[in-house]
DNA sequence: AACTCAGGAAACTTTATCGGTTTCCTCGGT
DNA sequence: ACCGAGGAAACCGATAAAGTTTCCTGAGTT
């Protein structure tokens, strides 16, 4: 790796973390070069604009993501249940770039980036998981009265707004134990089932 | 009425829906002012500044809301599931009060404010929804193996994210419809049920 | 008619912000 | 010594917006 290429990736890492973190349009130049020990000059040597940094930010983020979810997806050892359960792990993982403070910056500040993350999350994110509903509702795994993109928005909804350490600390609990609980009541509901031992533990 | 109060309460409504849209930060005092056809000095007549007319927003948004899931919680006429109907209902009418640009601008911009709105949050609406939680899980209506805590999450997150108006429009689905399956979902999970015959119909 | 007051339109004041550019300086390599 | 890279920070130009004030009009009262 050339020092360059070494460079450009930690200007990539580090604005990735604080354009997701607080938006496109909170998040200065002067931040950004602050936070890497480096100055405007160099930052501006890399990426010749504040899109252009947040446009390779972008593009990089979506591509790791959808190289996990088609992993998941095509690893044929996995049942349906596990797939979900990696696709909910990646999304969570990844929360901060589908939602959050970058989207609402850009829909406003940077209508095309907005459009470009957009497209990703519809091409990758909602597309694989899509197609594990879809493959598992074939397979008579899942309800067949749902449609499947409302599911999506489910998985990806729930994920993201309780598989987060902010949550996680006001409920009092682990990521493992809320994680079992989002896929128990997305599996089953929050029905009681009177008839069902495997539930009948006291929480 | 007095004129002055009327004339409040139009502010009001307005800075709300601005607001609520937009976020703080991002809807200036002079669009407010125009879009009541109204002087910004009549304006600065009935609020001291832009801090005060958000706070008097954000208090008689909540109180609204409160208003209005207490009625269903007392409601003796209704069962717990007809409850978490009103309830949805309420919070998807009022997704934009708990989530949104708001929030995210009152975070960075002003931090009092932000404090304000999450306390209501945490008073009205989570108060109340878990109340009709635990009230279920004591007549044994819900599963008693996941928080209560954790399902006020998934119910107020999964209202907000899909029963809005342009996430219906991408689903292709009617209010009524979509609601129906985030009940349906909520209730009884995603999985499918072999002996369940009220679920037999193709989508 | 003259006067007063309310209130709209818009100019004004003040302050702050930030993307992008340039200057000054230091250090390392040749 | 010279050159180039790069940090710190000043600079430039443009923009924005909260809050204040001016100019003007219309309605009501005396």
């Amino acid at each position: 790796m050339t020092a360059e290429a070494e460079a450009r990736g930690r200007i990539l890492a580090v604005a990735r973390r604080l354009f997701f973190a607080h938006g496109f349009g909170r998040v200065t130049m002067d931040e950004i070069a602050s936070e890497l020990a480096m100055s405007k000059k160099t930052l501006y040597r890399h990426f010749a604009s504040k899109e252009d940094l947040c446009e390779a930010v972008i593009d990089a983020a979506f591509t790791a993501i959808d190289a996990e979810l088609a992993a998941a997806l095509d690893d044929v050892r996995l049942g349906f249940e596990d797939k979900l359960d990696r696709f909910m792990r990646i999304v969570a993982a990844g929360y901060e770039e589908a939602r959050g403070p970058l989207l609402t910056d850009l829909h406003r500040d940077a209508p095309s980036l907005w459009a470009r993350v957009d497209a990703w999350r519809s091409k990758v994110v909602h597309t694989r998981t899509r197609a594990l509903f879809a493959a598992g509702k074939r397979a008579g795994v899942f309800r067949p009265d749902v449609p499947e993109d409302l599911v999506v928005r489910l998985v990806i909804g729930n994920a993201q707004n309780i598989l987060r350490p902010d949550v996680l600390a006001a409920l009092g609990l682990s990521f493992p134990e809320a994680f079992a609980h989002c896929k128990a009541v997305l599996l089953d509901g929050v029905r009681a089932r009177p008839c069902n031992g495997g539930r009948g533990a006291a929480h």
